[in-house]
DNA sequence: TCAAAAAAGTATTTTTAAGCACTTTTTTGA
DNA sequence: TCAAAAAAGTGCTTAAAAATACTTTTTTGA
């Protein structure tokens, strides 16, 4: 399970560092295999260990080509899906669609969430963590059954 | 289980020191592993041992990435969460995301809540208090039936 | 006044990032 | 079609920064 947020660095080869303290979970899960792939509800992008994008993918294939809103989803989700390993350095290589989704430039935010990681422009993620908290703090979400459920 | 508020200092290594008389019941709860983030209410800190924390992760873990209002909690909540072990010293570290959440600088209370602390700046304590207490007088809060349930 | 705890100061280790060199692949032009 | 050049990817080394450990001083309370 991965959590909280690294400040990283995209190097002039495009690629980001893996925190060290991710490495060896990252190892025993997939050896160091990932996918990447573009979000669908904000500009960041998705991290996932291989096998974890592979029960996403079984999820996937049972959506209906016939049905556009589930196309679609198929198509950029799987479209953009790529793979990326872990250099001996702990180093992942990006490339122009999905730096560009992101808009990636030298500071950059790994996040993670559980079973994945989100990838982030550190003022996007800023801006992000500001009017989500503001968001939150002024009602303005819907507690739903699950929400309440949650005392912290 | 946790009481009690103390006042203690962030040093310039951005430090606090747990006070001595929770250290051997954090021993015991999780050899001084615990987790730190954001308070969602107000601008405080939540301090959680390793274990209590785990159980929040699951909750946290089924809510919907797909339901914008369960994602934005996953992402502040757990995009937050930090790693903090006791030293030898039994000092916990605190990063600037944390310290700035909480306006946090020198003067710092850590307040025991059963299984958790609440991290404040000594003067957003204060404050909290004064209102808290004038508040309840006043009655400006609505009697729940857990409420009318608490005897005291 | 003494002892224990907290804070401050100092040193060491680890981690990260940046620079550089080498290899492989792709493109271009003869 | 081939060779040369360019681009992209990979790996290693060094230097800076951050985290951690250790020691000393100051404060507090008995």
């Amino acid at each position: 399970m991965f959590r909280g947020a690294s400040a990283i660095t995209l190097d002039n080869k495009n690629r980001i560092t893996i925190p060290t303290r991710y490495r060896e979970e990252l190892f025993a899960d997939c050896q160091g295999k990932m996918i990447c792939t573009v979000d669908i509800q904000h500009s960041c992008l998705l991290l996932y260990p291989l096998p974890e994008w592979e029960e996403i993918e079984l999820k996937l294939c049972n959506l209906s080509s016939m049905n556009p809103q589930e196309r679609l989803l198929q198509q950029v989700l799987l479209g953009n899906a790529t793979d990326c390993d872990m250099d001996k350095n702990g180093r992942l290589l990006l490339n122009g669609p999905l730096r560009q989704h992101a808009s990636l430039e030298k500071s950059v935010m790994l996040v993670g969430q559980l079973k994945k990681f989100e990838i982030w422009s550190e003022s996007a993620w800023q801006a992000q963590m500001q009017q989500g908290i503001s968001k939150i703090q002024s009602g303005e979400i819907e507690l739903t059954e699950r929400l309440l459920d949650l005392s912290l």
